[in-house]
DNA sequence: TGGATAATTTTACGCGCGTAAAAAAATTTA
DNA sequence: TAAATTTTTTTACGCGCGTAAAATTATCCA
């Protein structure tokens, strides 16, 4: 940077300043530096820059499964908000694994973040081990809620998108059973299975649930296993099943294909199936997947606007924040 | 440190070797260390440790579309080994964006990693710009090549996988017709299209493409809304269709089952139709998809390896090495 | 037990930059 | 044009650590 800041002619402690804020210098020295750097293309060592910074300007973004389109897409969101606002976004994912979930919040530590977006894994996340890391590092929460963890949530309501779709299924045929994981491990899955059966009873049905057996996050693999399972059984009461998230409802689709049972929506079909999340591949499967999308742009800029007010402020927030955006009904041929 | 070493007893010198490699203290003092360690969790900043490293322990991974679970895959096996090796992986995705490619790299060279593993976009790579980088960073290209351009590729054997699956196809039913992109941005696709008609006329048949209108990673939905076009167009002259990759394919697969023909071998099925890649949906598809499986493991695993053999040389290879592994072939219901 | 060898300590410098304080220069205002 | 204000320069220190060289200590082997 000395040898930049002669060759430009300027001193060093205003090259320095130029790099931290390049409004914070005058027009005229501003235009000699940005022109000697088209020249030399010198640029910050950026270790040095943190080292000397209390305060860096990266940004932790932990997803708990990468490999899900979903979560691929919100972060991809994410991460752009986060360079737009000049902040340079670290992208980590805890695999589905409660262990890889710890080790990144301590990479993130190391990295010594200005702030933090997370979405936990859930039920399999070590409470106290994320409460700690709160306690450090600026922290908000996404996609999945911890209660009382973080200055903040931002997520879906998924009592009103189970409301809507639930009605919707009411409204044009048999309702609805539940497909869901038996022991889920999203706090989401939980809240959707009271939010259907608040809803099926504001209708005045009976909840219906068809619980799968398994762990992990192959929910592919347990929507097909399980949905073999049931039809094979003849365990469904209904012809409509709703789905507690669409990677379940992949799977059952090609348990319903391979059994032979048509899913659709009218005469001639043995079978409704909707799903929750509007899946990337949700408009790929046979029949197209009805269900619910998630505002995630909404949600991924919240969460963006609510970190960086929070980093601004320099404090933490009095109460605890909690902002659910509401879903939108896609209709489309399954159900 | 200071601090820490003289609570722990031992020289600062000596507990900056140790974190550089616990293995080169006396096992008496890498005792001492590791039980102060326990009392006090001190942990050496990470930016002061890079300052002074020239050779940091950071491995670059660049995908070209995070948001393809194939990828995802492939960047987990990486990562993970990347840890195993002591190194910390940075995974950026390029968001099938030339631009953004050339700004992960860019953002890569700031971050002075020990070297790179870099999956280009193909033909939409800025070549100069990749062949800068690879002049500063040791860099190994994988998935997909861009001749001349890093220490080394590795990849799959088209030759090999497509043949394979024609074979089958052609041994079984009619000649296959090849579905893909008409201008496709993946080297590997231009690979298997001349694969396809090599190995078709070695099996006494003439070559028939398909080809799909449009740009970008959307693959699922081109493959959709061209499959529909050419089904409509009654273009497609044999019963049985190779996609250049599952996410054509699962894109297919959904305009088949909209217009109602079935996709299936053998009597009482209009349609085959066979992918490449081992997708992670392409087991869930209507019906399951038959493919091919490329060795992704081996893949990760070699590449990593050659990297690190690469870093530990100090020095740049001789002539660059080229590894392709052999894909396996998936027998499911849809070919 | 006495060297030979290996490991550790002491001392010291440098990495590239942020930043504070005082002095100097440039710009704006009256 | 002189004074007030803003910006830049000069000077200097510190961040937390890697690492080199010489001196010291511990360990090993015969």
């Amino acid at each position: 940077m000395q040898e930049f800041a002669t060759v430009s002619g300027i001193s060093r402690p205003t090259v320095s300043k130029y790099f931290n804020d390049p409004g914070s210098v005058r027009a005229s020295t501003r235009k000699r530096i940005e022109a000697a750097l088209e020249q030399y293309d010198y640029r910050p060592n950026i270790y040095a820059v943190n080292q000397n910074r209390h305060l860096t300007k990266n940004i932790g973004i932990v997803v708990p499964y990468l490999a899900d389109p979903f979560f691929a897409e919100i972060a991809r969101n994410i991460e752009r908000l986060c360079i737009e606002a000049g902040f340079r976004p670290i992208l980590l994912s805890s695999h589905g694994d409660r262990a890889q979930e710890i080790d990144n919040l301590a990479t993130l530590r190391s990295i010594k973040p200005a702030g933090v977006l997370l979405a936990p894994l859930g039920r399999w996340s070590d409470r106290t081990a994320v409460e700690d890391f709160c306690e450090d590092v600026p922290t908000i929460l996404f996609d999945s809620n911890i209660e009382g963890v973080g200055e903040a949530f931002i997520g879906s309501d998924n009592n009103q998108s189970i409301d809507l779709i639930v009605e919707y299924l009411c409204r044009t045929g048999e309702p609805p059973s539940f497909f869901e994981m038996r022991n889920p491990a999203n706090p989401n899955a939980r809240k959707r299975r009271s939010a259907y059966k608040a809803s099926m009873q504001a209708h005045g049905h009976t909840a219906h649930f068809l619980k799968a057996n398994g762990e992990g996050w192959g929910f592919e693999e347990i929507g097909y296993r399980e949905g073999m399972r049931m039809i094979d059984a003849r365990r469904i009461p209904s012809n409509t099943i709703l789905c507690s998230n669409d990677r379940l409802a992949i799977g059952f689709l090609a348990a319903a294909y391979e059994k032979g049972m048509r899913v659709g929506r009218g005469p001639g079909f043995a079978l409704r199936v909707a799903g929750h999340d509007d899946h990337p591949f949700s408009r790929y499967t046979c029949p197209k997947l009805t269900t619910i999308a998630q505002d995630y742009s909404a949600i991924a800029k919240t969460s963006m606007e609510e970190l960086l007010a929070l980093i601004g402020s320099k404090e933490r927030r009095q109460e605890r924040l909690t902002t659910l955006f509401a879903g939108d009904l896609i209709m489309r041929e399954s159900a």
